[in-house]
DNA sequence: GCCGTTTTCGGCCCGACTGTTTTCAGTCG
């Protein structure tokens, strides 16, 4: 059946052709189609079960996309994208790739020099063949032929891991904070939402003195190359074609630029939208009256929102699907806070083969962070190399024991994190299983199986009495190998019926269960995560903060997370379970 | 292309920076 994510795909392609054919990425047919791609993303059911009405019915998707969903479904192809293509071969498309080098540009270059290739671009360049083009000199030439040559590290396609990004927004954050004058600095945009990859670093900074913010932001050890400086703004490339962006705005203006530069996009367009029909102007500098000019709110966002009729939206909720109009009829969720969250429950130890901080370390830190309960959750036996026999079991929990008087301020459960097999049995028998207090079960072999068969294999894993929680569904290491294939609704329902939690796994390299799939169990009564740091070290209790961040991108409340909840309460839903 | 307690046409978010220009177009976010 064709999926969601297939029709997403298609509109997409439409959309870079038609950014070609419009001259622009604002124009309204271009925006319109990307809201629809939005809507697809964010659709409860499969579209391809969808009549055209139903279609239509959609916000977001119109008479004219109805139409090209349903062509698509029913005949694999849209007559309009293959028009479109003739038009702009997908060389084309790569040109558009290059930073500085738009629509009009790149449909320029075709018409006057009969270039449509990279290739042929270069060797435009080489011939000189581009300055005295209408509206571009040497310095156009110069530039575009820069571009090309860093292409390799930074297209404006490529986007970074959020694990990668965010110790480099934080060592600048840092840094800018140290500067006599600035009184506030954030990031901003994608990394602030908590998106899982960022095409760049946004950083907001407040202060009356701009030039000496940027000065000192360009003489950072990790800038390689300023892009472009100007008062307010300053861009530049790190060693890894990681692009940075700085806007200094002054004190009383702080949270009109930190909405603004937080994003989405779309969000803001709604904001602005919201605030024309209360004549209003919304920019990065504040809201102001459009007749009078007097400004309404700027300081905070808490602010921005409130004159506009609205609760403070979180940012990590701020991606134009709906947050403004919950937000209107006062029916946002109350999301997770890391403040909530009273108990770990996937910690790993040295006995573990990949674990890095001795048992000890990891209860101590856990007492001194002030949990209430923790589990220890070694590598089942299955694991080889990283796994626990028996043997090594009983052993811990002698040590387990003697740390429990040691540490009576936090409740020490034994665990496992087992492994489910590729037919979804997980290690030891279920006898031993039962002397365990808390087990999560996660895939960590046999990622390329087909979706039904992954699926299958988590659900027996969930019909386990054992199985408390599933850890980190997909498996996927952001950026470098994709999760397993999963049936996600079934997964839902299957958690549900067998009253086992989903782990929401808070290594910034996983988050996972993702965001997206998230978004798809909002609504579903009685599903019940864990958030989880997965820690093999004590430094790494600090991966509660990402997997809240998930969460919270994920629109979780805080009643659905059973480990905000007392240990009581907790142990009430591992019991349920077995009995 | 989408949408509508300013409805079926006429709007659609707003500004910084660059390079080419003497007032603006293109790109980007």
């Amino acid at each position: 059946m064709t999926s969601n994510a297939d029709i997403a795909r298609v509109l997409q392609e439409l959309v870079d052709l038609l950014v070609l054919a419009e001259g622009s990425k604002q124009a309204f047919r271009v925006r319109a189609y990307e809201k629809a791609i939005t809507a697809v993303h964010t659709l409860q059911r499969d579209a391809a079960e969808m009549s055209a009405a139903e279609l239509e019915a959609v916000p977001g998707i119109g008479k004219s996309t109805a139409a090209k969903i349903r062509e698509y479904i029913d005949t694999g192809e849209v007559a309009r994208i293959t028009e479109l293509r003739k038009r702009f071969p997908q060389e084309m498309l790569e040109l558009t790739r290059i930073p500085g080098l738009g629509p009009k540009t790149v449909v320029m270059l075709r018409d006057q020099l009969g270039v449509t290739s990279v290739e042929q671009l270069q060797q435009a360049i080489a011939d000189d063949a581009l300055q005295g083009l209408p509206g571009m000199g040497q310095k156009s030439q110069q530039k575009i032929s820069h571009a090309i040559e860093r292409l390799g590290l930074h297209g404006k396609d490529r986007r970074t891991p959020i694990a990668a990004a965010m110790p480099i927004a934080q060592t600048v954050v840092d840094a800018l904070q140290q500067i006599d004058g600035v009184s506030h600095v954030e990031y901003a945009g994608s990394l602030r939402r908590f998106r899982e990859t960022i095409a760049d670093i946004d950083i907001v900074v407040a202060s009356n003195a701009p030039a000496t913010v940027m000065a000192a932001f360009i003489g950072l050890p990790l800038v390689t190359e300023v892009i472009g400086q100007g008062e307010t703004k300053t861009s530049v490339l790190t060693g890894t074609g990681l692009q940075i962006d700085v806007r200094v705005v002054r004190p009383s203006q702080y949270g009109a630029a930190l909405v603004y530069f937080t994003g989405s996009k779309q969000h803001n367009i709604e904001l602005r939208q919201r605030s024309i029909e209360r004549g209003l102007l919304l920019n990065e500098y504040g809201l102001e009256e459009s007749e009078a000019g007097k400004v309404v709110a700027s300081r905070t966002e808490t602010a921005i929102y409130k004159a506009l009729d609205l609760p403070f939206i979180a940012p990590e909720m701020r991606e134009g699907i709906g947050e403004i109009e919950a937000a209107a009829d006062r029916s946002l969720p109350r999301l997770v806070e890391v403040e909530d969250v009273k108990g770990d429950l996937h910690v790993h130890s040295t006995w573990s083969g990949d674990g890095r901080s001795p048992l000890e370390d990891m209860v101590r830190t856990a007492a001194e962070r002030g949990l209430e309960y923790i589990a220890m959750t070694e590598h089942g036996e299955d694991l080889a190399i990283n796994g626990l026999s028996r043997e090594q079991i009983a052993a811990e929990r002698v040590e387990l024991d003697r740390l429990r008087e040691e540490y009576p301020q936090v409740t020490i459960l034994s665990g496992s994190e087992l492994n489910i097999g590729p037919d979804g049995a997980v290690d030891y028998d279920p006898d031993f299983l039962a002397t365990f207090d808390w087990c999560v079960a996660s895939v960590h072999s046999q990622f390329d199986l087909p979706e039904a068969r992954q699926t299958d294999r988590i659900l027996a894993a969930m019909d386990n009495p054992a199985v408390s929680a599933i850890g980190h569904l997909t498996g996927r290491r952001i950026g470098h190998r994709p999760g397993i294939e999963v049936n996600a609704k079934a997964i839902f329902e299957a958690a549900v019926d067998t009253g086992t939690a989903l782990e929401i796994n808070g290594h910034l390299h996983r988050l996972d269960v993702p965001a997206e799939l998230l978004l798809l169990a909002r609504g579903i009564p009685d599903l019940k995560f864990v958030i989880s740091t997965d820690s093999h070290h004590t430094t790494e209790y600090e991966n509660i903060r990402w997997g809240v961040h998930n969460a919270r991108r994920g629109w979780v409340e805080s009643t659905s997370v059973i480990n905000t909840r007392p240990l009581s309460e907790f142990l009430a839903f591992v019991a349920a379970k077995r009995d």
